[in-house]
DNA sequence: CCCTTACGCTACGAGCCGTAGCGTAACTCA
DNA sequence: TGAGTTACGCTACGGCTCGTAGCGTAAGGG
């Protein structure tokens, strides 16, 4: 519905909105996902219960707009030099996005929820996924600038590995914070970083040689 | 409380608890998580509802016990002769079992709740993630004796490589498919193990580092 | 001034939760 | 065999949240 369909009539309060989401995300940090109620959030936001269901046909549905704003905030791609020093912003920025109590145990609660739900599947992948995918599209671009990476002629093959990395990188913070419940530190951030960037034959993390030489060369003779 | 320590009295039926734990997977695949109901599950296994309650303390718990079932039927490390075999196989084998209806959407939801308590957190912990992450102990182990990976000296920094493996795989398979709602096809499992073990700038970029790889030498990781 | 839409407030039926109470069933020990 | 102990099935209940309906009022547009 276009903006100027709606032109008669009483205007909706832009005001409310932000008091309800914002309401939304103080009330995630104090009850958690599980007990979070509607009526508290319209009781925090000063709005009444009605006004909520108006616009929101449904707990998920608030709570992806509410952290979507969050990620937004949070998420820049900062040109840090190298491919390597990238990553590693990157990585330590997302895990702090995450560590945020309202973030992503209420991520983690939607996403289950989307299984059974296709709209809300698109919902999360337009407010959520697809800008955090840019991170990784324009990353890499800036890393084939300076030469760290190949350039890349199929523009199909270069879209799968832009979802394999993005997948590689977010859930391996996603699941260091969320399963391991472990923090995202500096040293962890570096560390990943040398396994994405090195591999695992590669540099031996965290050892003497975390330098890029892969002595990669003493490859398994029957790899079959 | 040890096994001897309740020896007088009726036992618990240990049909009842089977029942119980196949109707909860079953009411999960039927309903998902957030319409599960422990009255419905006590109605499905034909036990009454306080039963369940004198067992189960909440949901989540429940859930827990019933997909951690799950988990270890279908998560074994077998020995494919090589450390990318292995990997690969564990890819594909971790990706099937999150992507049945009831094991990846509700251990999201518990892995949720848990964030706001320690006691599900710890029982998550034993009952599912350490579980998995010996597949790592032991694909490593394995690794180290065919003179695929390094031998390591420090035991801390050892686990502290397990652990960051552990994140990283189980971490991007369960983002591919839970939030990324794609599947863990074949060939993402051969294109992620490509990227796990040579890395970002690694594989076939410098020409002979990916020689030795095995079906199908058209590995892309290198157009990354 | 009338029309349209949004808002606040109240009230309501519905559903699930978690527990209490009671009588019965199963097993152990003396 | 009988007493003690524990688990089970069943029913019923107060309490909470949900999502909606109805009403009167506020805020804009033609």
């Amino acid at each position: 519905m276009s903006p100027s369909a709606r032109r008669t009539g009483r205007p909706r309060s832009a005001e409310a909105d932000r008091a309800i989401l914002g309401a939304t995300r103080a009330a995630l940090v104090e009850l958690g996902w599980a007990k979070l109620t509607l009526g508290d959030v319209a009781a925090r936001a000063g709005v009444a219960k009605t006004t909520l269901y108006r616009r929101w046909a449904s707990k998920c549905e608030l709570v992806v707009d509410a952290i979507a704003a969050a990620f937004d905030e949070h998420l820049e791609a900062t040109d840090r030099g190298s491919l390597h020093a990238d990553v590693e912003a990157v990585v330590i920025r997302l895990g702090a996005l995450l560590q945020r109590p309202e973030t992503g145990t209420a991520l983690m609660a939607v996403i289950a929820e989307a299984m059974h739900d296709e709209a809300l599947r698109c919902r999360v992948r337009s407010a959520i996924v697809d800008r955090q995918k840019r991170l990784v599209t324009v990353g890499r671009e800036r890393a084939r600038l300076r030469g760290e990476l190949p350039r890349e002629e199929d523009p199909q093959e270069s879209a799968r590995n832009a979802d394999l990395i993005f997948d590689t990188v977010a859930g391996a913070v996603l699941h260091r914070l969320m399963i391991s419940a472990e923090p995202v530190d500096p040293r962890w951030a570096r560390d990943f970083t040398d396994l994405l960037l090195y591999g695992l034959t590669g540099a031996d993390s965290g050892g003497a040689a975390a330098g890029p030489a892969p002595q990669g060369a003493q490859k398994p003779a029957g790899s079959v």
